[in-house]
RNA sequence: GUGGUUGUAGCUCAGCUGGUUAGAGCGCUGGAUUGUGGUUCCAGAGGUCGCCGGUUCGAACCCGGUCUUCCACCCCA
């Protein structure tokens, strides 16, 4: 009894033309990240449960994929655990290993591992699958694909200058004009939270913030209060829900509010210093926007964030993510190394520039020239000028089999090949090829032996 | 994880208050056209109605469960 096929929820078949398009994508990333100086690592799809275990707040911690142990998994597994139900407790009796969450903690990871063969600044691009144990949505996958860069060892602003010229770079060279940048930085919540004294509410805090553009500030107000932020304090935060303006005159505002706070001092002089230097070198299709409100729930991050939004008009979350984490490795035993990088999300910019329509038409064609196979002799005849044309590059191919001329040709009209070589019985005779210009329907004939007009035509076209 | 939504041919979808052999368009295959695709015309193939169970004389349609899709939360790329 044959069963229907199918795949898990929240993951997905490429066929080629998706995948052509999404290489596209992938390939003007990397182009960008080497360009940049940043050089490819790779890390296993699974990693301990203990290194990713904690490292993105509770909510994270349950939607990360567990893998479940070989072997008669339960034999070891003690009677009061098993018969106590209790998921928290079992879990890490049952399941040893689980599937990476993102691309920066098993990078943390990775430096620690490797810090005596690493030459600090250390700066590594990664592009690989991800897994997230969520109920997936538009734009939401259990499995996807990221896209980082991050430098470790390099406490320098100018670090954040540069992800912000990448990421604008990036966005750039895909023809997505027009994405917004958002910049904050962890240390100003900090601050406010200081300010208005609800440090331990930290993360509270920054969750209801950063839905201001959501839900609008009534709401936002009441779900502080129930988070158990007092009136008085959300009343000296009141700055923050109007604040509007220029960069520059939502700095000034902040220097004021922030004036007792030591840290948030210092996450204001840290975003004036990013901001200012990126005006001073320009932007080519992105804008950077200050967004006091903008949070981001990873809680590892400690200075800049950042969080890129699709042009006006399309509706599709965060395309992209990242920010600085000082105790990344701090975690793993390696102190003092500071870090900040950035994460393209490829599915995302797919549908965005799927719906923009941004993709080039040629990435459809995946031949330059087809030749039809008209019987044994002519297609052994037509196999040497392929042959040829593929040692100069050219993307040459053979009808497989003898078929039908109209299907063959129809073959050829679907794949969107611009050129069709015919060698049938006539041409053999002559010692010609006949080709065919299939947008156009021009047909002009070309001695056989020699390739070298075959090819000045198809560069020529090309 | 919570609440809702969706599923009928390869694709997009019709299908009446439950009632004989479940339809259309596109696509596919063949022919018109024995060496010429994209247009047209003709013919044909293709469906466990997501899956399991229940109600009923009778279920694509009603009920329960389950899987999937999309949406809102949660969270995030």
């Amino acid at each position: 009894m044959a069963q229907k096929p199918s795949i898990p929820k929240g993951t997905r078949d490429f066929s080629p033309a998706e995948l052509s398009r999404r290489n596209h994508i992938v390939e003007t990333i990397k182009r960008r990240f080497e360009l940049f100086g940043f050089q490819p690592i790779e890390t296993p799809s699974f990693e301990n449960s203990e290194t990713l275990m904690g490292k993105y707040g509770e909510e994270g911690d349950r939607l990360i994929f567990k893998i479940l142990n070989s072997g008669d998994y339960l034999s070891k597994v003690d009677d009061a655990v098993l018969g106590s139900r209790n998921s928290a407790s079992l879990t890490p009796k049952i399941s040893e290993k689980a599937l990476r969450y993102d691309l920066t903690v098993p990078f943390a990871r990775y430096v620690v591992m490797h810090r005596n063969d690493i030459d600090f600044p250390f700066k590594r691009y990664q592009i690989q699958p991800v897994w997230r144990a969520d109920r997936p949505q538009k734009g939401r996958f259990r499995e996807f694909y990221q896209c980082d860069a991050d430098v470790v060892g390099a406490n320098s602003p100018l670090q954040e200058v540069e992800f912000v010229q990448l990421y604008d770079a990036v966005f750039t060279d895909l023809g997505l004009k027009g994405c917004t940048i958002k910049i904050n930085n962890r240390k100003i919540l900090s601050g406010i939270a200081e300010m208005i004294g609800a440090k331990d509410l930290l993360v509270d805090f920054t969750v209801a913030l950063d839905k201001l553009d959501k839900i609008g500030e009534e709401k936002v107000k009441e779900e502080l209060l129930a988070k158990g932020i007092s009136k008085e304090a959300i009343a000296k935060a009141q700055p923050l829900f109007t604040m509007i303006g220029t960069a520059k005159e939502q700095l000034d505002r902040l220097k004021t509010l922030l004036a007792d706070s030591q840290i948030g001092i210092l996450g204001v002089a840290e975003l004036e210093e990013i901001i200012s230097n990126v005006e001073l070198l320009g932007l080519g299709s992105a804008r950077l926007q200050l967004d006091v409100t903008l949070a981001r729930g990873l809680n590892y991050y400690t200075g800049a964030i950042f969080e890129v939004a699709a042009p006006d008009g399309v509706s599709m979350g965060s395309i992209g993510g990242g920010g600085r984490y000082d105790d990344l490795t701090g975690i793993f035993g390696l102190q003092d190394v500071s870090g900040v990088g950035i994460s393209f999300g490829l599915d995302r910019i797919y549908l965005v520039m799927e719906e923009l329509g941004l993709f080039p038409d040629s990435l459809d064609n995946s031949l330059d020239i087809l030749f039809l196979n008209l019987g044994k002799k002519e297609g052994l005849e037509a196999l040497k000028l392929v042959s040829f044309l593929r040692r100069e590059g050219i993307r040459a191919d053979l009808y497989p089999t003898d078929a039908k001329i109209q299907k063959q040709f129809k073959y050829a009209d679907r794949k969107g090949v611009p050129l069709v070589a015919v060698i049938g019985e006539e041409e053999l005779a002559q010692g010609r090829l006949t080709l065919r210009n299939m947008k156009t329907g021009d047909q002009r004939s070309l001695p056989l032996e020699d390739g070298s007009l075959l090819l000045e035509r198809l560069r020529s076209d090309s």
